[in-house]
DNA sequence: TAACTGTACTAATACACATAATACAGTCGG
DNA sequence: CCGACTGTATTATGTGTATTAGTACAGTTA
């Protein structure tokens, strides 16, 4: 369900974290979908548990999941973000961007590949 | 010269090298200017030499910067990037991309700033 | 020679990550 | 009610990395 790297710099939790996200934003998990327990989850991705956890409990944390006691963590239909992650994620944009033309990328094939992305991501407006 | 946030989950090495890339980025740092030593630097950022030391090593390994024993570093007129790095790159704008929309941000909003970005951004092609 | 440069190495500290084991609380079906 | 499942919390432990500190060595230059 979702591939872990241990020589990615990143660390596990953040992974998973990650992963889970792309899987809702791309369709894969729906709204109000239940999530593996964190003890299946933890057994399939041969990971501890706790990680598992922390990676639910981020995700709860920006609203895109949310947990019961004692029956499981669902998808939440919700996709607000608060102001500060919209301008991280506007930041990396910007970074990313002068950094490839800083490295010779042609701006013609930049431009094209970010109008390919975008027209091919559903988005709810 | 460059801004420490202590704050920030990334280590101050890295900070250090992604500072010194944007100062060269932007033209604050021209093409064989020398860069401050590194026990200076270490005192103006109140770092440890090492610190910056590895920075500087960081950035010599991407060919941004060389350096010459008891000389100095210096900046180099290079900017080339192993084909790891731009995907890298192109990587995170995708993914970036991807979750802006899936928050919500309008996609006209997101490529009027990309091009805006794009635009002022001055590239070698 | 003296003072600067880069480089290398060790040691000590601190912190985050991940694991392990355990415990407690809520839900649900038999 | 009981047992098996859920989430949650806590503590302890091992490991890796970041950072600092101190020292040493090599090349450059006035």
């Amino acid at each position: 369900m979702i591939k872990l790297d241990y020589k990615d710099p990143r660390p596990i939790h953040e992974q998973i974290t990650q992963g889970i996200k792309e899987l809702i934003m791309c369709g894969a998990l729906k709204a109000g979908e239940q999530l593996p327990s964190v003890r299946d989850f933890a057994v399939s991705l041969t990971v501890n548990p706790n990680t598992v956890q922390r990676a639910y409990k981020n995700l709860e944390a920006e609203n895109i999941i949310y947990s019961v006691k004692g029956k499981g963590n669902f998808v939440s239909g919700e996709t607000c973000a608060d102001k500060k992650t919209i301008e991280k994620l506007y930041d990396t944009l910007e970074i990313s961007l002068r950094e490839l033309v800083f490295y010779g990328e042609e701006k013609e094939k930049i431009l094209a590949f970010l109008n390919r992305v975008i027209t091919e991501t559903e988005g709810t407006k």
